[in-house]
DNA sequence: TCAAATACTTAGGAGGACGTCC
DNA sequence: GGACGTCCTCCTAAGTATTTGA
């Protein structure tokens, strides 16, 4: 039974759109983002192991419980735990102060600047808490005064604005609880109607994305919401919220009737349905990864045989008879391959004219999407458009990987949108599933998604208002931890030698969290990539090198390898071999007493908000802001950026921030080293010819100097000579044929073989000065009026070439697989660039590319270059 | 108390835009 | 102006953390 492809209107003028039949949610039992079915427990204890002697203590004094056959070590828990700091020693996870020009062995040196980074840490919290109180003194005395004054947001202090505040008239006190006070200064609610029309500009910001818009509306006032201390509790996001919910993605269009899936040598034909399927499968044939993977091919399969089966099957294209296909070997997906690939081409090919017209078409359609009105201002939504069908790439081993995600239909779909605003009207012949006015959300639209049941969120992008408000909340948070990092990395520390397992575990898990900056670790289903952060370690996770070393190897999040050699504090080394004590094996937790929700409880009490993941943003903005303060001025921007960017990836490798190192990249470094050895030969042959000058060169500078560089051997030179003439030959060859293009398209003579060939002569004359040269060993002194003199400022000037060179290389194979932009975006407060970049005077256009600029407006407005992290 | 539901941030890769070199 | 490499933006997966409800 063949069944058309529904298509309908209506959401979006002129554009149409095609979802499967409206039924009711093609979901399959969802098991929530990230959330296991099972209970920690259960990964440990269900597989019928029995860990009687520590389940059934918990609470006996560990000294009391059976010795194992490490007692000796075990025994020296009760002796006072000198505080120690972690001694990382590889390349790895824990990088910080690296330095591969330095003499000072790398451990030892990584010791010390963590050691100083951590002493420094516990100085500030003292120093921090002192200036706390006496601020707090003073408010009591003056208690009248407190409406007058705006550091109510902890540590502000520091901040001096740098720009003249133009934003909204200061109301009171921050801790205000009255709900009613928006978050954001209340524009007038825009009218019921249009509600593209009813959303505000904003000032200063160039309005080409909304084509609609570009009349005389009045400017909007800039907001400057980080010199607004009336917040609210941040439980109410928005009073007034209006918008026009999402764009469906463009139904789909089948294949001509000369592009066929092949199976079995044979051209099939399928309904829509499944053939929507299989192509998604063809177009992505070059991501070698996704569709060599037997798991995604074996759930594409599933998938598109359902389809197949509900949709009446596949035939034979010319006989027409039934085709069962059975089997994934049989399918042959290259025409449709060719046929994306042709499309992708033409697309690629078209005239600018043609470029522009379908981008100026494409910008008409998503212009009424792309800015909502919150609270009356006009702000930039995220993501309005409707997640596409497709293949569901599932990273690293994900059980669902290549199952098919559904077409999302308007039934699917809830909107949360003020109570007084216009509902956006679903497509014709459709209906939400849900309006809903929830304003203690920063969602416009969600829906649900059919392979994992995940919850998808339309939000604001990152350059609005409560995004910037967040981030903000996010960087005071992580600096307020510094007020307490001190206390809790004491109470930790004696924790590690706590009688009750419990505290015992987390204490080590904070340990980790803290020096390592580890992932907390939330459990994970069966029908997730199996990956860990710290309290979901398991025992095959961590391997213990006596005296103290422990070798971290595990998928984190997205399945990026974690793997880091790294000495620690001696009870930790003695608590994680606890963790691990027989019955113990491979897939038992490393902490089975503890849970992220315990952890994040427990360091609640040190300071609200406190979670594990507040450590990362802490230690990554903290290491940045050492590093930063210690940076000297360098000669130029570019240098200083390159200072900037070592810092940058010293912060990102303690993240374990990682990319997949680049195809072309051995090549790369490859041409690199082959230039920088043939700036040493260049050099060396200078050397030479100022010989040929003054023979006596050689016993005044002595002969080391003008012997051939290390790693340059005769062959290398024959070799590079060939090099060189080749390229010089094909330069020259290139250039005649140019010519000669240009003159037939001038209607004039082309030259003949023979102008070629009398050009080709300097090649001749270049290998038999080579030739020469190797011979008798002497290079002749080159150029008119040569001089010792010249050459030796020839070579100098090769010598910095050939530093820049390395030190580019150097950049280049350090940065292969760490991904800078993570850190950068998420960790490192942007209140700390702002500083560097004003107190090198470097251009913020250098760290901080035009999308950050508008995403960090908030930190490049807020800080002059005296602001401390 | 626990699992499920929910809402948000963090993450790497794909592909297009942009800049540089010849 | 085309080839090539790099940077930037978009996309959406994969985490964390909190809330809800049985």
């Amino acid at each position: 039974m063949d069944r058309e492809v529904p298509t309908y209107n209506g959401v979006a003028p002129g554009i149409s759109m095609a979802m499967g039949p409206v039924t009711d949610m093609d979901i399959d039992k969802p098991t929530t983002n990230g959330h296991a079915a099972g209970s920690k427990r259960k990964a440990s204890l269900g597989k019928g192991k029995s860990y009687k002697d520590d389940s059934d203590d918990d609470d006996v004094p560990l000294t009391k419980r059976r010795k194992t056959a490490d007692s000796d070590s075990d025994s020296e828990d009760d002796k006072p735990l000198v505080k120690k700091v972690i001694k990382p020693v590889e390349a790895t996870a824990h990088q910080i102060g690296e330095d591969s020009d330095d003499e000072v062995p790398l451990g030892v040196k990584l010791q010390e600047t963590k050691a100083k980074i951590e002493k420094a840490a516990e100085k500030e919290a003292v120093k921090l808490r002192k200036e706390d109180k006496v601020a707090e003194s003073k408010k009591k005395s003056k208690k009248k005064s407190s409406d007058d004054d705006d550091d109510d947001v902890p540590l502000k202090k520091k901040a001096k604005p740098a720009a003249k505040t133009n934003g909204t008239k200061k109301v009171k006190k921050e801790d205000s609880d009255d709900d009613d006070v928006p978050l954001v200064k209340k524009a007038p609610a825009a009218k019921k109607g249009k509600a593209e029309a009813a959303i505000p500009k904003k000032k200063g910001k160039k309005d080409a994305e909304s084509p609609g818009n570009e009349d005389a509306e009045p400017e909007e006032e800039e907001y400057r919401w980080w010199e607004d201390t009336a917040k609210g509790d941040g439980t109410k996001k928005w009073s007034t919220l209006e918008h026009n919910g999402v764009i469906f993605p463009p139904e789909y269009e089948p294949l001509p009737a000369s592009v066929s899936l092949f199976y079995d040598g044979k051209p099939v034909k399928m309904h829509a349905v499944p053939e929507e399927i299989a192509h998604a499968f063809g177009a992505m044939l070059n991501s070698t990864h996704n569709v060599e993977n037997p798991t995604f091919q074996k759930n594409f399969m599933e998938d598109f045989r359902e389809a197949l089966k509900q949709n009446g099957g596949a035939k034979d294209k010319k006989s027409g008879d039934k085709v069962d296909i059975k089997h994934f070997d049989k399918l042959d997906f290259q025409h449709i391959f060719n046929h994306v690939d042709a499309e992708r081409q033409a697309k690629k090919a078209l005239s600018a004219a043609e470029k522009k017209q379908k981008k100026a078409e494409k910008d008409a359609l998503e212009a009424p999407f792309l800015y909502c009105s919150w609270d009356g201002r006009k702000q930039k939504v995220g993501n309005f458009r409707v997640e596409p069908p497709g293949l569901f790439r599932g990273r690293g081993e994900h059980p669902k990987t290549g199952k098919w995600k559904k077409r999302v239909s308007p039934e699917q779909i809830t909107i949360n949108i003020g109570k007084e605003a216009m509902v956006p009207a679903p497509p014709a012949g459709h209906k939400w599933k849900e309006i809903k006015n929830d304003n203690e959300g920063t969602w416009l639209v969600m829906w649900q998604e059919n392979v994992n049941g995940n919850y998808k969120y339309v939000m604001l992008a990152a350059n609005s208002d409560v995004k910037g408000q967040s981030d903000f909340k996010k960087f005071e948070k992580a600096r307020e931890l510094k007020k307490h990092i001190d206390k809790i990395r004491k109470d930790y520390h004696r924790e590690l030698k706590s009688d009750v397992m419990a505290e015992r575990q987390r204490a080590t898990a904070v340990y980790l969290i803290d020096q390592f900056a580890l992932r907390a670790g939330n459990e994970k289903g069966d029908d997730e990539a199996d990956t860990v952060g710290c309290c979901s370690l398991k025992f095959e996770h961590i391997t213990l090198r006596k005296p103290d070393t422990v070798i971290f190897d595990f998928l984190g999040k997205d399945s990026i390898r974690f793997y880091s050699e790294v000495k620690v504090d001696p009870q930790v080394f003695k608590n994680l071999k606890i963790f691990k004590r027989d019955p113990k094996q491979d897939g038992d937790d490393i902490f089975d007493r503890l849970t992220t929700s315990a952890l994040n409880k427990h360091l609640s009490n040190y300071m609200p908000g406190l979670t594990a993941k507040v450590f990362r943003t802490y230690n990554a903005s903290f290491t940045m802001a050492t590093l930063l303060k210690e940076m000297k001025k360098a000669p130029n921007a570019a240098e200083q950026m390159k200072d900037y960017n070592d810092a940058n990836r010293k912060v990102a490798i303690l993240c374990n921030h990682k990319r997949t190192v680049g195809a072309g990249h051995a090549t790369q470094m490859e041409k690199m080293d082959t230039k920088i050895d043939g700036m040493r030969y260049q050099q060396w042959r200078l050397k030479q010819m100022m010989l040929d000058l003054d023979d006596k060169l050689k016993k005044k500078r002595g002969a080391a100097f003008f012997e051939l560089p290390e790693g340059i051997t005769q062959d290398w030179i024959k070799e590079h000579q060939a090099s060189l003439t080749e390229a010089e030959k094909v330069k020259i060859t290139k250039k005649f044929e140019k010519e000669n293009e240009k003159l037939e398209a001038e209607d004039q003579k082309a030259m003949k073989p023979k102008e070629l060939e009398s050009r080709l002569e300097v090649i001749k004359e270049l290998e038999s000065k080579f030739k020469k040269e190797n011979k008798t060993g002497k290079i002749e002194a080159e150029g008119k009026g040569a001089t010792v003199e010249r050459f030796e400022s020839q070579i100098e000037k090769l010598e910095q070439r050939i530093a820049v060179a390395r030190v580019q290389s150097e950049d280049r194979e350090n940065n292969k697989e760490v991904a800078l932009s993570t850190s950068k975006i998420n960790y490192i407060d942007p209140r700390l660039t702002v500083v560097f970049c004003k107190k090198f005077g470097v251009p913020i256009e250098k760290p901080f590319s035009k999308t950050m600029r508008e995403k960090f407006d908030w930190a490049i407005k807020s800080v002059d270059e005296d602001w401390e992290f």
